[in-house]
RNA sequence: UGGGGCGUCGCCAAGCGGUUAAGGCAACGGGUUUUGAUCCCGUCAUCGGAGGUUCGAUCCCUCCCGCCCCAGCCA
C-alpha cells in the first residue's frame, strides 16, 4: 500500500504539532475495550487507528482492559480480545494493562481528593442523586453531605471499601460545581459499591472507580500522550482534565475525539450483539454472519482486509455512515490478489462425454492464480464423466450468445481450463427435468484457442464426478434486511433477514479441496470466496466469504 | 430547551482565503479476458440556507435550518 499521499488526518495534526513544539516526545496510544464482549468492525478502526498511529510515529500502543465494572465483565472476553488483536496483525510489549493493576493507586488519589477537599461520600441514593443533578436546562442542587467534614468522609470511603456499607447507599463524589452547564461537572460518581467478584483482584475490592475517575489516570499512568477515544466521550473531556488537573499524575495525557465507524445493514453496539448471540438469532459470537472479529474471520475475510478498509476510513469528527459496499471492495481486492483458485460446482449436473476415448486418464494442468505464477499450479483429473453447474445449462437455444454464454444444445462452450465441449442431447428423468447432458469433446483444445469455425460461447468451471468430494456450502445474506437496523432501541431485531444463512448440500468439490483448512482462503471460480469452516470435524464446510462482482445484467 | 460536536457528489471524504472543488466506494458507458471476475479507459458536485467581510470565500463573521452526543452508582 502506498499511503505516501493519504492526507494527515487532524489527529496526526495534532501530534506533529506536539512533536515539533515538544509537548511529545514519545507517542504513546491505547486501545481500551472493556471486557464485556467480542471486538467487532468497530473496534478494528479504533485498533487500526490507535497502534496504527504507534507505528508510524515509532511510539507505542497499549492493549488496556478497562475492567471496573466486574458485573459484566468476563476472562473469556479478555481471551477472545486478546486473541482477535493479534490476528488483526497488532502485538504489545509484555503483558496486556488492565485498570485493575491500578486500583490501589487511584484509591489513593481518591483520597487525595477527599484530603483536598474536593471529593465527598455522598449518602443520596440513585433515586435522588438524579433529582438534584437537575436537568438539561436546570442546574443542580448540592448534595446535602457535600460539606461534611473530610475526615467524615475518609471514614466513610474506608468503610465503603472495606464492605461496611450496603450497594447504593454511598458514593464518593467530586465536588465540582453542581451548576454546570456540562452534567458530567455536576459533581460525578469516582467510587460506586459493588460486592462482587473481580476477575482478577477476586473478592479485594468492595468498591469500584467510575469509568471517569479511572480512565485518564490509567493513562497518566502509562504514560499515553494522546489518549483517542469516540465522539460521545466529548462532553467528558472537561471532567477528564479537571482530574489531570487536580491530582498528582506522573504525566498529562490528553484526550481527542473521532467519529467512530458505522455500517449500514450492521449493528456495531455491543450490547446488541450480545443479544443476537444470548437469543440464538446467530450461533456465537464468531458467527460467520456477525461484524465481530472472530465472525469475520471465520467467514473467511482476512486480517489485511480489514486493516486495508479501516486504513481507507476517515478519521474525522463527522458521524457517518459507511456504505458497507465499501467493506465488501475491501474484501474483494485482498481476496482477487491472494486466493487460490478452484472449483466448485454448486447445483451439480452430469455431463457425459460420448467421444472421450482416446483421452483416458488426461492430468490436466490448471494455475492457482490466473495472474500469479508464483502461486503455482495444480492437476486437475479429467474424464467423460463431469459435472458443471445446472445454472451453466439451459435447453433453450434461442438465447443469444451475448445473453448466455454458457451451455445450449448444439454450442460450444469452454470447460475452464480444460476442453471445449459441445451439447449434444439431453436426459430428462418422469418429471421432465434435464439430469444429464450428453456432450462431445473438440479434441486438442487444451490450453490452445478453439479450432477455426468453432467458438465456444464462455467458459464454464467443472468438477470431474469419480474424484470429486461431497461439499456442503455456507451460503449468507446480509443479517440484516434494513440499512439501519440500530435504529430503534426495541426493533432491531424485527430487522433480521431470515434468509441470512442457507446451507447448500450435495455441493462437488474437486478433490483438492478436501485438504484445505480453516483459515486457507479459495476462490471458486465463478462463484465466490470461501474458506473451510472452523468445524472441520463434520463434513467438509465451506463457508462463503462473499461472492464475485457480478455486473452483467440479465 | 442548557452545554458540546457536525453539515462538501447516492456513500465515505480531501480542501486550512486565489484549486480545472483530490481520491475511494457505488453507478453508468466502452475495451481486454480460457472466471459474465480481475485489469484498463471514460462519465459523474460549486460546497445545508440567507446575509456580510474581502479585489477574491467551500475555507473568516452573523443569523437561520438540519443531524449527533450529554440528565447510569455503564463505558
Amino acid at each position: 500500500m502506498t499511503d505516501i499521499d493519504k492526507p494527515t488526518n487532524f489527529i496526526q495534526q495534532i501530534i506533529n504539532a506536539d512533536l515539533e513544539s515538544g509537548r511529545v516526545t514519545n507517542v504513546v496510544t491505547r486501545f481500551p475495550p472493556e471486557p464485556n464482549g467480542y471486538l467487532h468492525i468497530g473496534h478494528a478502526k479504533s485498533i487500526c487507528l490507535n497502534f496504527g498511529l504507534a507505528n508510524q510515529y515509532n511510539g507505542q500502543c497499549n492493549l488496556r482492559f478497562d475492567d471496573t465494572n466486574p458485573e459484566k465483565e468476563d476472562q473469556a472476553y479478555v481471551d477472545a480480545i486478546i486473541k482477535d488483536v493479534r490476528w488483526l496483525g497488532y502485538d504489545w510489549e509484555g503483558e496486556p494493562c488492565y485498570a485493575s493493576n491500578y486500583f490501589d493507586q487511584l484509591y489513593l488519589w481518591a483520597i487525595t481528593l477527599v484530603n483536598d477537599n474536593k471529593a465527598y461520600v455522598c449518602e443520596l441514593d440513585a433515586q435522588a442523586m438524579r433529582e438534584l443533578r437537575g436537568t438539561l436546562t436546570e442546574v443542580g442542587t448540592n448534595s446535602p453531605f457535600r460539606e461534611r467534614p473530610a475526615e467524615e468522609s475518609l471514614a466513610l470511603l474506608e468503610s465503603m471499601r472495606v464492605g461496611d456499607v450496603a450497594e447504593g447507599a454511598m458514593t464518593l463524589r467530586a465536588k465540582i460545581d453542581m451548576s454546570s452547564a456540562n452534567i458530567n461537572l455536576r459533581d460525578p460518581v469516582l467510587y460506586r459499591i459493588k460486592k462482587m467478584t473481580h476477575q482478577r483482584t477476586g473478592d479485594k475490592w468492595n468498591i469500584y472507580p467510575s469509568y471517569d475517575f479511572a480512565h485518564g489516570q490509567e493513562d497518566a499512568i502509562e504514560g499515553v500522550s494522546h489518549s483517542i477515544c469516540t465522539l460521545e466521550f466529548a462532553a467528558n473531556r472537561p471532567l477528564y482534565e479537571w482530574f489531570t488537573a487536580n491530582l498528582p499524575l506522573p504525566s498529562i495525557p490528553h484526550q481527542y475525539e473521532f467519529g467512530r465507524l458505522k455500517l449500514n445493514y450492521t449493528i456495531t453496539s455491543k450490547r446488541k450483539l450480545k443479544q443476537l448471540v444470548d437469543d440464538h438469532h446467530v450461533f456465537g459470537w464468531d458467527d460467520p454472519r456477525m461484524p465481530t472479529i472472530s465472525g469475520l474471520r471465520r467467514r473467511g475475510v482476512s486480517a489485511s482486509a480489514i486493516r486495508n478498509f479501516c486504513d481507507s476510513l476517515a478519521v474525522a469528527k463527522t458521524d457517518g455512515i459507511v456504505d458497507v459496499a465499501q467493506f465488501e471492495h475491501f474484501i474483494r481486492d485482498d481476496l482477487n490478489s491472494n486466493a487460490a483458485r478452484a472449483m466448485c460446482v454448486i447445483n451439480p449436473l452430469l455431463v457425459t462425454l460420448t467421444n472421450y476415448s482416446g483421452h483416458e486418464n488426461v492430468q490436466i494442468e490448471v494455475k492457482n492464480h490466473p495472474n500469479r505464477d508464483d502461486m503455482g499450479s495444480r492437476t486437475l483429473t479429467f474424464s467423460d464423466k463431469l459435472y458443471i453447474d445446472q445454472g451453466d445449462f439451459s435447453e433453450d437455444t434461442s438465447l443469444s450468445r451475448k445473453k448466455f454464454k454458457r451451455l445450449v444444445i448444439g454450442d460450444y462452450v469452454r470447460l475452464r481450463g480444460a476442453f471445449i465441449v459441445r451439447a449434444d442431447d439431453v436426459v430428462k428423468n418422469p418429471a421432465g427435468e434435464v439430469i444429464e447432458v450428453i456432450a462431445s469433446l473438440v479434441p486438442d483444445t487444451v490450453g490452445k484457442d478453439a479450432p477455426e469455425g468453432i467458438k465456444a460461447r464462455g467458459v464454464v468451471h467443472w468438477v470431474e464426478a469419480s474424484s470429486a468430494v461431497d461439499c456442503t456450502l455456507n451460503i449468507y445474506d446480509r443479517l440484516f434486511n434494513q440499512a439501519d437496523p440500530d435504529m430503534g432501541e426495541q426493533h432491531f431485531l424485527e430487522h433480521l433477514n431470515p434468509d441470512s444463512l442457507s446451507v447448500v448440500n450435495g455441493c462437488k468439490a474437486e478433490a483438492s479441496l478436501a485438504a484445505t483448512v480453516a483459515g486457507d482462503h479459495y476462490q471458486f471460480e465463478r462463484e465466490g470466496y470461501f474458506t473451510r469452516d472452523t468445524d472441520q470435524t463434520k463434513s467438509l464446510i465451506f463457508n462463503c466469504t462473499i461472492g464475485l462482482r457480478d455486473n452483467w445484467k440479465a
